[in-house]
DNA sequence: AAATATTTTTAGATTAATCTAAAAATGGTA
DNA sequence: TACCATTTTTAGATTAATCTAAAAATATTT
């Protein structure tokens, strides 16, 4: 049985494995839970004595097949309880993320298992997130992130990939919610900037940063 | 913020205090959580420092007014979230208790005022016991054991004191849910144990810490 | 390749929460 | 009142999770 704490270091190694697909550094961990490099060392040395991680001395860390199943389920708990705080408590998408970090802790199948039910199975969470099912299996939709669309290329929100309150309120606020319409009128080749207009109506320039954090499919 | 452990603590010894209307011993603390009189200590001396408790050396403790106003907000967590499981996600009521034991401790006000709403205001928990509103006021049902019954004396169950899955399977078992209507037909003074009738039809005998546990009003 | 910079690990502390064993206080009984 | 049993506290350890500062390994740049 995994500490919330061994929880919380379990899934952001494989989040940050499964972005590099590559082995994860001492720094990256520590810099993703604002921690120290120090507690990150202690942490994964006591993760891979549970043979959760594979680890060598100043190689960088790996997630084993039995931390990737831990991991999924973890997930698998987040996105279930993020849908269920929007659908049936009318949460705003940004008000999920930290309470479902708390939720995600909570040890019982069977609460998972109703919850599942209780929601009808959905397959994604409220930023557009594959959840994964109970053996850990999941698809995401297939899709492209705005900024590596061409100019008049459209398409359908279909996921955000920042999970912060800030930047979920700036989507509501321009009317990027999972579903709109986005067309790309522009782009800027210095600095990736964009105009785009959003379900046929209301025009809006975004930086990089953004196009990068909004994903379309057609 | 109190921790898990603070919060746990706390509720133990509000519980105990609103049993006995006393000041509560270090050793009633440490048999009902499981734990050592020594780590008892410790931890109402840190509470002490808190505020939450009062505590003299040797004399026991009291919860204070803050206290008292903490321990009702767990205590209203832990019965919103039986609810909850119950009613929404039909948990049996066996089910519900150690679920509830880690759910309690989540930290989000917004979380607990939309699942009151969710659930239309409860007044109460599955097992009868009241619910504390959001200022931690609630109104038990008047209400008797049936081991404090004469012979003849009939009513209908609205609470159940032992929270176990052992008892609460037993009270399945004979039927004895609650709002189900019961008579006493016959006890033994000797040993405090009595022969029930449930809902006009099965007729049971029972012992004296089975009685003590259930609850009738007329 | 040597020097320098960066990353990672180790050493040593700290805090919360727990324990065992021993000491101190309390309360009842001879 | 003095002794004894019980309760409670203290002393000293332990484990998880964290930190700072220093040492060691690795990577980069002259
Ligand atoms: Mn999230
Ligand atoms: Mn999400
Ligand atoms: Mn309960
Ligand atoms: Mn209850």
């Amino acid at each position: 049985m995994l500490s919330f704490a061994e929880e919380n270091y379990l899934k952001a190694i494989y989040h940050l494995s499964e972005q590099s697909g590559d082995s994860v550094s001492t720094n990256a961990i520590a810099e993703i839970l604002n921690t120290k490099a120090a507690s990150v060392t202690d942490m994964i040395k006591r993760l891979s004595g549970k043979g959760i991680l594979s680890y060598q001395k100043y190689k960088g860390v790996n997630v084993s097949e039995s931390g990737r199943k831990a991991a999924l389920q973890v997930i698998r708990k987040h996105r279930l309880w993020e849908t269920f705080l929007v659908e049936k408590l009318k949460f705003n998408w940004d008000e999920v993320h930290d309470v479902a970090e708390q939720l995600e802790h909570i040890k019982s199948p069977l609460l998972i298992k109703r919850m599942d039910e209780f929601l009808g199975y959905p397959k994604y969470d409220p930023h557009g997130d594959p959840i994964p099912d109970e053996h850990g299996e999941f698809k995401a939709k297939p899709q492209v992130a705005i900024s590596e669309c061409e100019v008049n290329r459209s398409g359908i929100v279909v996921s955000v990939k920042d999970d912060s309150p800030e930047f979920l309120r700036y989507l509501d606020k321009i009317g990027a919610y999972l579903g709109a319409k986005v067309k790309v009128l522009d782009k800027v080749d210095f600095d990736g900037s964009m105009e785009i207009q959003i379900d046929n109506k209301k025009i809006v320039f975004i930086s990089r940063e953004v196009s990068e954090n909004i994903w379309i499919a057609d």
